[in-house]
DNA sequence: AATACTCGGATAACATGC
DNA sequence: GCATGTTATCCGAGTATT
């Protein structure tokens, strides 16, 4: 059994304790910690005296020397702990100390015989060699600053331009500080009433959460006459709501069933289901590539069959009703839900409403990696054997603070090797959340954009230029190439000479590059993308790989059912129809507006049907006026 | 009941150009 | 100094699974 424990000293010394396997080991883990610290903080500014209060640390600002006072006992340097907290960053702060204090032995089981008071903390100055550069991995970005911006061919003339301020938000400020504190003293009171029901007095309690822990165990001790390992055994069984044992990272059951059904667990096909849409699970779409999965068959809604083909795409996990609403739009096609990670190396929770043929849809002509070690093989080098991830999550548009990667670097540089369990469930739940990856000893990181235009199917650089923001919001907007390139292969043999598409929320052309990678000639396409950035990859895009004729528009908004007439009238007509709408309110990551497709953002999403059913039926009249104008007699 | 996962948004801080 | 654009930092909950 291992046991990790801090104790903060009367003395103001602070010292952890491990005890494996019985046997106590000292370590000097904060007084390692805080030094290396200290020296990789002497180029940051002084701290000044700071004038806010708990309220502050709790919103993720700086804790005052009195919140610090309160949490680490009288005597401890406050200095230290200051720069400590300030390195790792406030939000941090209330993880880092309780990985540091008792807090933490809430995981473990039980403990070992005894601790040992005491010990000499090393002097900063000559400790550690471990420094912290900062990690500053600035792209350069190219500017477009020579971007030629001829459209030669493309012809803007009937259509406007203007961009009328879509997906505007209402500012939304949520005083939540009220909130923050009411949580952090209701977590403070949990805490108490564990001691509390540990058998021990609530004023003697409460000290041991505000003060520090070793007060808390000396004035336990102090006031029954416990034993160290009573007091401790105490302490573990007041804190056994954290269930026993659940930090070993048990190895995943995996839930690919090679056998099995296609969708998996998943409803009848037959539009008869009256209840809302349960997500499958496993989530592995009507069929897979190279997959001995038995692919389903459906007969779709008389409504549905085409022409045009139509593919829509949004996330899979939605608030509940969002996919029922998104079918019954749609002519009550039963959406596909596939999750991208049994088709790539990541997570990629999708549900696709379409009504292509789901029969000898061909593999994938380039079989992307599915590991993250297949996908970035040097990674191998620095992945930890305790990180048992063989893929990644979802990729998504936000890149965590780079602080993170300096919290887990000096978690990880002052624990032993392999680290303590519980500082390797910590770590790894901040990997999967923030999808990191190794890229050194004990240093983790975020991925580069070239990565996930990579992970997602893209070309490498498709995105290169754009600030990195907007690589990351453009690549975390768009679709899995590989997975879309699956379901449009059925297209491939269907338009030799060529296909004709609407793209609706074109973002960067997933659906683009999917259809080029099949070798399907597009002859026009006409994109209606309202950010400027993404607008600009997909001409990019198609200038170096293209030679049909594409037209941008801005806004799907200003695609009104008069200018889709126009358009057919021009063209004749549309084959496919492709788009997913912006998830903005229907994605698990949004805090702020998750109004599923209730709220004025969802407005977008109808436009959709709108357009796919003014297409139809445009394209319909068309061919009855065709057929009538054959039949008549001369 | 605990755990895991999620195409994100608001705002302050910082950088740049004038 | 100001306007504008980019980066950094900070924020939970709904849903499903175990």
């Amino acid at each position: 059994m291992t046991m990790t424990t801090i104790l903060i000293l009367q003395t103001g010394m602070m010292a952890a304790m491990m005890l494996v396997g019985g046997q106590p080991i000292l370590i000097i883990l904060v007084m390692r910690l805080i030094p290396c610290l200290t020296s990789a903080l002497s180029n940051l500014d002084a701290l000044g005296p700071s004038t806010l209060d708990v309220n502050d640390w709790a919103k993720g600002k700086a804790p005052s020397s009195s919140s610090l006072e309160e949490y680490v006992g009288m005597d401890y340097p406050k200095e230290m702990l200051l720069k400590a907290v300030k390195a790792i960053g406030y939000s941090h702060a209330n993880e880092f100390l309780d990985l540091l204090t008792f807090k933490t032995l809430g995981n473990y089981p039980s403990m070992g015989n005894c601790f040992t008071p005491g010990c000499t903390p090393h002097d900063a100055a000559d400790d550690d060699d471990i420094e912290f550069e900062n990690l500053n991995d600035d792209d350069d970005a190219i500017d477009f600053a020579n971007w030629s911006d001829d459209d030669d061919g493309i012809d803007f003339k009937n259509w406007d331009d203007d961009d009328n301020g879509a997906g505007e938000t209402e500012v939304n400020s949520n005083g939540s500080s009220d909130e923050d504190f009411t949580q952090a003293m209701l977590e403070k009171d949990e805490n108490i009433k564990s001691f509390v029901d540990a058998g021990f007095p609530e004023v003697r309690a409460n000290m041991a959460i505000t003060r520090g822990a070793d007060d808390a165990l000396f004035a336990l001790l102090d006031s029954k006459n416990f034993s160290a390992r009573e007091v401790m055994n105490k302490i573990f069984n007041s804190l056994k709501r954290r269930k026993e044992g659940r930090f070993m990272e048990e190895s995943k059951k995996k839930r690919m069933r090679c056998g099995g059904e296609a969708q998996g667990n998943w409803l009848p096909l037959n539009g008869s289901d009256d209840e809302l849409i349960v997500l499958p699970n496993p989530m592995v779409g009507f069929s897979l590539p190279n997959s001995m999965v038995q692919p389903v068959k459906r007969s779709l809604p008389e409504q549905a069959i085409g022409p045009p083909f139509f593919y829509y795409e949004n996330v899979a996990q939605t608030p509940k009703g969002s996919w029922d609403i998104i079918k019954g739009e749609l002519y009550g096609v039963e959406p596909e839900f596939l999750d991208s990670k049994y088709i790539c190396a990541t997570a990629r929770k999708r549900g696709y409403i379409h009504n292509l043929p789901i029969e000898n849809r061909s593999s994938l002509c380039l079989d992307p990696p599915k590991t993250i070690f297949e996908a970035f093989p040097h990674y191998r080098k620095w992945w930890p054997s305790w990180d048992s991830r063989k893929q990644l999550n979802c990729l998504t548009t936000c890149v965590p603070s780079s602080r993170l990667t300096e919290l887990i670097e000096c978690l990880l540089s002052v624990a032993e090797n392999p680290p303590p369990p519980h500082v390797q469930k910590y770590v790894m739940a901040l990997c999967r959340r923030y999808n990191l990856v190794w890229v050194g000893k004990n240093k983790v990181a975020h991925l580069e954009p070239h990565e996930m235009e990579y992970l997602l199917g893209f070309p490498r650089d498709h995105t290169r230029g754009l600030a990195r923001k907007w690589r990351y919001k453009s690549l975390g907007n768009s679709f899995q190439v590989d997975t879309v390139t699956y379901h449009l292969s059925v297209l491939r043999n269907m338009f030799p000479d060529g296909i004709k598409v609407l793209s609706l929320f074109t973002g960067i052309g997933g659906g683009e590059v999917a259809l080029h990678r099949l070798g399907i000639h597009m002859r026009i396409v006409v994109s209606v993308e309202i950010s400027e950035v993404n607008k600009r990859i997909l001409r990019s895009w198609w200038k170096q790989t293209q030679t049909g004729k594409l037209i941008q528009l801005p806004d799907v908004r200003t695609l009104t059912d008069d200018k889709i007439k126009s358009f057919i009238e021009k063209i004749g007509g549309f084959d496919l129809v492709i788009g997913g709408s912006p998830c903005n309110n229907l994605a698990g990551r949004n805090r702020f507006h998750r109004n599923g497709l209730e709220g004025e953002h969802s407005s977008l999403f109808y436009q959709y049907p709108r357009i796919l059913n003014t297409v139809k039926s445009e394209m319909a009249r068309m061919k009855h006026l065709a057929i009538s104008l054959c039949c008549k007699p001369v």
